[in-house]
DNA sequence: GTCTATAGAAGGATAGAC
DNA sequence: GTCTATCCTTCTATAGAC
């Protein structure tokens, strides 16, 4: 464990990354200026290439923790092994959904300000994107395999289903009438239907 | 029917419209100058302003013609009236996919440059843009008051089922395997399953 | 690690000639 | 209707003091 020095470097990096994803999900990463940037955080212009080299390291940066803790926590998350296809679509628009929403403005940057970066850069970001859609596409492949599912395409259900969860993000307000389980419960119910499992399901209510 | 001079103007205006449609969906409008705009279509940056007050001006008219444009299309397209809720569904679908996979260009640019309008453009654009969903819940409304269609909340229905059309937008690309017929029709069999009707329907074999 | 100061480029928008 | 020229602001990034 490295012992810190009395100044703050650490602590400032980490509030440049907080405002730059907060501002740049507010206006873009082209419509702030790295004076904004600092005078967010309290600090001058200056200071911001201390700990980024110019701005699109900062973004990259941005997108690039964004996506590995994804990874880390799905990682986490499926540790325990699951037979059920049905099961496992579950945990994954559970987790998707929960992990997702309170990351409202990550999650927003991620989508919009990929063709900001450098061909690269861009490269690697997608890649683990990718990795994560593959997620599931296996799940889908499984239950379409096992006949659990029904799909004319996995690879088109992947992007189905993700876009409608990723709508999600859009619209619900954290604490409003209708609660996360109940978001999630809503959200399965249409996956399920749209897998081809939707005949003998009990319909959720929801609050509204 | 007015007549025209020998001047370009009417031309000029309908060239930068689209040049600033390309330029924005790809840089973004924070990104993309006044004289990078009038490079594009081969004049100085001062003309750009004989046509629009300032760059605010030009983001509002694009997305309002663009909103526009979609709700006559849609008017036309659902001139004819139909009594099976899921025959109004299928006909929602496919215009949706159909008019908006041909202008991919204008519908990122009109959920992305949002947050670059004033507050006074943003509600007008909005207005047009709820308008339009209310086409969809109006469907499933419908459809679910009939009995046609099982949905716990059709206000999710309609986020859900536009989330997973306007995803195909980011893959979908004309001319490749899937024709656009197909891709409706697999788009169709899932969204059929999200409204809850999918128990006797034949699966849709995509290309692939 | 942060500041002030600044270089050098580019931005939005306007004025006036043609 | 378009051009050239320009005002003034703002930008990214760097240099050097503390």
């Amino acid at each position: 464990m490295a012992r810190k020095s009395g100044s703050s470097g650490e602590k400032t990096k980490a509030e440049l990354r907080a405002a730059a994803t907060r501002l740049y999900a507010r206006y873009g990463c082209a419509a702030v200026s790295v004076r904004q940037l600092a005078a967010e955080v309290g600090v001058q212009a200056g200071a911001v290439y201390l700990y980024f080299d110019d701005k699109q390291a900062l973004l990259y940066d941005l997108l690039d923790t964004h996506l590995t803790a994804l990874a880390e926590a799905w990682e986490k998350a499926s540790r325990v092994p699951l037979d059920d296809p049905l099961a496992r679509l579950e945990r994954f628009i559970c987790f998707h959904l929960r992990w997702h929403l309170v990351r409202k403005d990550a999650v927003f940057i991620s989508y919009m300000e990929l063709r900001n970066l450098t061909p690269e850069n861009f490269a690697r970001i997608e890649a683990k994107r990718h990795a994560y859609e593959d997620v599931l596409d296996g799940i889908l492949r499984d239950g379409v395999a096992r006949g659990t599912f029904r799909l004319a395409d996995t690879r088109m259900g992947v992007f189905a289903i993700l876009g409608q969860l990723n709508g999600v993000n859009v619209w619900y307000k954290e604490g409003g009438r209708l609660s996360l389980d109940a978001l999630c419960a809503v959200q399965m119910d249409m996956v399920r239907g749209l897998v081809g499992m939707n005949s003998q399901r009990e319909l959720v209510q929801a609050a509204q």
